[in-house]
DNA sequence: ATAGGGTTAG
């Protein structure tokens, strides 16, 4: 071996030359000295020589938790695999659990690693189901996991039920979710908390709000956890206000247990969606009073909750006066610039954070390109999206594409646009026809709006959703009702789009409105506001 | 000895 290695190339190489390589450099890795003895201080002897009773003795030091890339985790992994200490469960299953914890998270790394253990116990079982289940591609082996573990024996503990139930979120099956429910009695876990808890979201995953209000109101101890996955699941199915109704209850019900963190987070995602200045407004009050102000999640939220209810005045102060910022607080920052048309700030956070020294990953240049599309920045947007590949090393996925087709789209270039989806390395989706679509509409570009509606049609058989409302806007415009009724009879039938909903946040109130309502009790009032308003407009226009 | 709930994505 000629000269020596950086860290960065050992983790090029194969697992097992790594591990001979980390055995001479073993000073490289940091995170080794935390192994074995929790300190920073070079020791003389390498890590692995100590034998195997340190990690039987003293299993604590195998913090690998505390490592945070898997750049730390890989030479470890060699040493074990090497010298043939990952047959141990114990220590085998230490790491099982740190491929979960630890991003990336792979859990074919998961996998490989769990077939090598000799005789895998109760801790690799759960490892490895809860690394299946939190996968939404791989949830549904977690079941099949399952039931080969009860075959060969292993009975699941209060942890198992749970760490199954966690795979509900994407496999959404009640009838297999009631049967599990069913069997944390058989297994005498009913009543545990953990179990509960898990349960209530696996009701609330797979669409049954009811037995999960029934469970909730049953539970005869609740603690941050179950509120919390309360708040949060009942956000998730897009039940904001009462997401946030939940939170104020639990501080009047239950106020012995204080919101910690994650509940201040699941709030204020609540509230984001809401976009309700004044609730924002009083979470921030709540986060200053429980002294989570300067957490960096919490602050991320509350930035978004600002940019969301349109205070992005505020959202801006909340980031300024960060004194630690990670990724996702300038990409949300970047995002709300996007999002109140401010695309030339967005830009100008962008190069800044780069001049910090912070490397953008994919989801910040989806802030990027929705900023120039929004702002019409169509050169600033080219060059943006070919310095992700050459520059940064991240190949665009669907939705970088599909800033691009709504970057050329939106500025009128709709050829281009056209042209771009045809040049797509990829199958465009009806999200990225749409945008384009809608554009024909604003442009009044029938013939290439046909032509679209076309494609749309042979990939997907109908046009269903939001492209036929579009695509029907579109006819309306030129006039051709015909076609304006053929398409809305089409979409009969198959339940066609859920009905557009918009609300406000009136002093405090959230007022609610459907597409073509007349049930609010001051429809004729504001029927007589917005006709007015259109009539202005038309003056201004 | 040990495992739950949380942010960004037109």
């Amino acid at each position: 071996m000629r000269g020596r290695l950086s860290a960065a190339e050992i983790r090029l190489l194969p697992l097992r030359c790594q591990a001979s390589i980390a055995r001479s450099q073993w000073h490289l890795y940091s995170s080794a000295s935390i192994v074995i003895g929790g300190s920073d201080d070079h020791q003389q002897e390498p890590p692995w020589t100590a034998s195997n009773h340190l990690f039987h003795k003293h299993p604590r030091l195998l913090s690998l938790e505390r490592c945070n890339s898997l750049h730390c985790l890989n030479p470890i992994l060699a040493y074990t695999i090497v010298s043939g200490l990952f047959r141990n469960a114990f220590v085998a299953s230490r790491i099982l659990h740190s491929t979960i914890t630890i991003p990336p998270r792979n859990p074919s790394i998961t996998f490989s690693i769990f077939s090598q253990i000799s005789r895998p116990n109760l801790f690799s079982w759960n490892a490895m189901i809860k690394a299946l289940a939190s996968t939404s591609a791989s949830s549904h082996c977690a079941i099949s996991l399952f039931v080969e573990m009860r075959r060969k024996g292993v009975s699941p503990d209060k942890y198992t039920l749970p760490f199954l139930l966690m795979s509900f979120t994407s496999i959404k099956d009640l009838d297999k979710g009631r049967l599990i429910h069913a069997s944390s009695f058989v297994f005498g876990y009913e009543s545990n908390l953990f179990a509960q808890t898990r349960i209530l979201s696996m009701y609330m995953d797979c669409g049954d709000p009811v037995t999960a209000q029934q469970l909730f109101d049953e539970m005869p101890n609740r603690d941050v956890v179950t509120w919390t996955s309360v708040i949060s699941n009942l956000s998730r199915q897009g039940c904001h206000e009462q997401a946030l109704a939940v939170f104020n209850q639990m501080r009047v019900d239950d106020s012995v247990i204080r919101p910690n963190t994650a509940t201040m987070v699941s709030a204020m995602s609540a509230c984001s969606s809401l976009g309700s200045l004044n609730h924002t407004k009083n979470l921030h009050a709540c986060l200053v009073k429980t002294g989570f102000e300067d957490h960096v999640f919490a602050r991320n939220s509350l930035i978004d909750a600002y940019a969301k209810s349109g205070s992005i005045a505020c959202a801006h102060q909340v980031f300024d006066r960060m004194t630690e910022r990670d990724l996702q607080s300038w990409t949300t920052m970047i995002m709300g610039l996007a999002l109140n048309g401010n695309g030339q700030d967005a830009i100008f956070l962008f190069s800044k954070m780069l001049r910090d020294g912070l490397l953008p990953d994919s989801t910040t240049f989806i802030a990027v390109l929705s900023a120039c599309s929004h702002a019409g920045l169509v050169n600033e947007g080219i060059e943006i999206f070919e310095s992700m590949e050459g520059d940064f090393g991240i190949s665009p996925e669907l939705m970088h594409y599909g800033c691009m087709v709504d970057l050329f789209a939106r500025a009128g270039h709709l050829n281009r646009s056209y042209e771009f989806i045809s040049s797509m390395p990829m199958e465009p989706n009806l999200e990225i026809w749409g945008s384009l679509l809608s554009a024909c509409g604003v442009h009044g570009d029938l013939e290439l709006g046909e032509l679209i509606s076309r494609r749309i049609d042979s990939s997907t058989r109908q046009c269903r959703g939001g492209a036929s409302v579009i695509l029907s806007n579109l006819y309306a415009n030129s006039g051709q009702w015909q076609d304006v009724m053929l398409i809305r009879r089409g979409r009969r039938g198959d339940g066609g789009k859920p009905p557009g909903r918009s609300w406000i946040d009136v002093r405090g109130v959230v007022e609610e409105f459907v597409v073509g309502d007349r049930l609010h009790p001051l429809a004729k009032k504001i029927e007589w506001v917005l006709n007015g308003l259109g009539k202005a407009m038309e003056g201004v226009l």
